[in-house]
DNA sequence: TTCTTTGCAAATTCTTTGCACCGAA
DNA sequence: TTCGGTGCAAAGAATTTGCAAAGAA
C-alpha cells in the first residue's frame, strides 16, 4: 500500500476528507526521504499565489494528521519539531552533529531490549522511545582540525 | 565542593560577577532535586516587589549559564527545556509518561556501550546523549484501567 | 446540503534581546 | 571607576487558533 492509499484509509476511518492540500503534501512528503522541519517543507512548496499553494497553518495541521496516521515520526531538535517517514521504514535512531546540524541514521537491535528490560523494571508502558546521540560528524571534525591548523599558520 | 563554590570558581575563571541574584538561584536549585523548567522554577520564586524577586529573563540568562558551569543538564521535552542537576549526579536516562508527564530516572550501563560502538562504526565524535523511553507509568495506567471499567458501568 | 477544511490574521508559548540604570570587584 | 548584570519592555521564533469562506461527500 502507498502512503497515499494509506492515508485515505485513515481519512476514511476517521470520516475526515481528502482534499487537494492533503493529497500535494503526501507527494511532497514522501517524494523524498531527508528529515525535514515545518520550514523547510514550506520553501520545497509553491509559494503564494500558485494554485497548489499551501498555507503554513495547513502544512502544520496536515504534519499532525500525518503522525496521527502514522506515516510520519515527529521528534525535538533544537527547540522545533523535525519530522521524517516512519510507515514503511524500518526502527532506527539518530546521530545528530551539532556543527552542520546532520542527522545520522542507525540501528541497534540492543536499544530494543534495553527499553524492554527497563520497563519491565519500573512497570512502565512503553509506547516509544527517542535515542539521539550528539557530537560531531567525521567530515565536520576534519574540517575543523584543518581550520585549526590554519588557525596557526 | 557545593554547586555554589563551584559556580564561585567558574564565574571567576570567567571574569563574570557572583549577584546576589545567582546566589539566591543556585540556593533554589539546588535545594530540590526534580526536573524542572523555567516556568516552574518562576512559580518557586518570590514575587515581583519581594526584595529577593528575580525577573524572567534573569532566570533564563541563569540557567543558560549553569548548564555552561556544568551544574545542570538541559533536554528538550515536548517543545520547552527542561533542567536537571548534572554537577555531582551519576548518569542516566529517563522514562517519561505522557500522561501524567512524571520523568522516572533510570540507568544503563550498556546505553554507554551502545554510544561507544555506535560512534567508532560512524567515525562519530559523541559528546553526549538523550534516550528517553515515551509511554504510561505504571500509576497512570492503573487509573487508566479503573476509569475504563467504571465507563463500562 | 452538511460538515470538514482552508487561508488569513491574530494569538500563544517559550525564549531572547536592546537598553538604561545598577552594582560587584 | 569599570565593565558586567539586571529589569523592563519589546522582539523573535515556532506553532496554534478563531473565523468566514470554500469545498468534499
Amino acid at each position: 500500500m502507498t502512503p497515499l492509499q494509506r492515508f485515505e484509509e485513515y481519512l476514511k476511518s476517521k470520516g475526515l476528507r481528502n482534499t487537494d492540500q492533503r493529497k500535494f503534501l503526501i507527494e511532497q512528503v514522501f517524494n523524498r526521504h531527508e528529515h525535514f522541519d515545518a520550514d523547510q517543507l514550506m520553501e520545497q512548496l509553491p509559494s503564494k499565489g500558485d494554485p497548489s499553494y499551501v498555507s503554513r497553518p495547513t502544512v502544520y495541521r496536515t504534519l499532525r494528521e500525518f503522525v496521527d496516521a502514522g506515516l510520519l515520526n515527529r521528534f525535538e531538535l533544537d527547540g522545533r519539531s523535525v519530522y521524517e517517514h516512519d510507515y514503511g521504514y524500518p526502527q532506527h535512531d539518530h546521530l545528530y552533529c551539532t556543527k552542520c546540524r546532520k542527522l545520522i541514521e542507525f540501528t541497534s537491535v540492543e536499544i530494543v531490549k534495553i527499553r524492554e528490560n527497563v520497563s519491565k523494571l519500573h512497570r512502565f508502558r512503553a509506547r516509544d522511545h527517542r535515542f539521539i546521540i550528539h557530537g560531531v560528524c567525521d567530515e565536520c571534525a576534519k574540517l575543523r582540525s584543518r581550520d585549526r591548523r590554519q588557525d596557526r599558520v
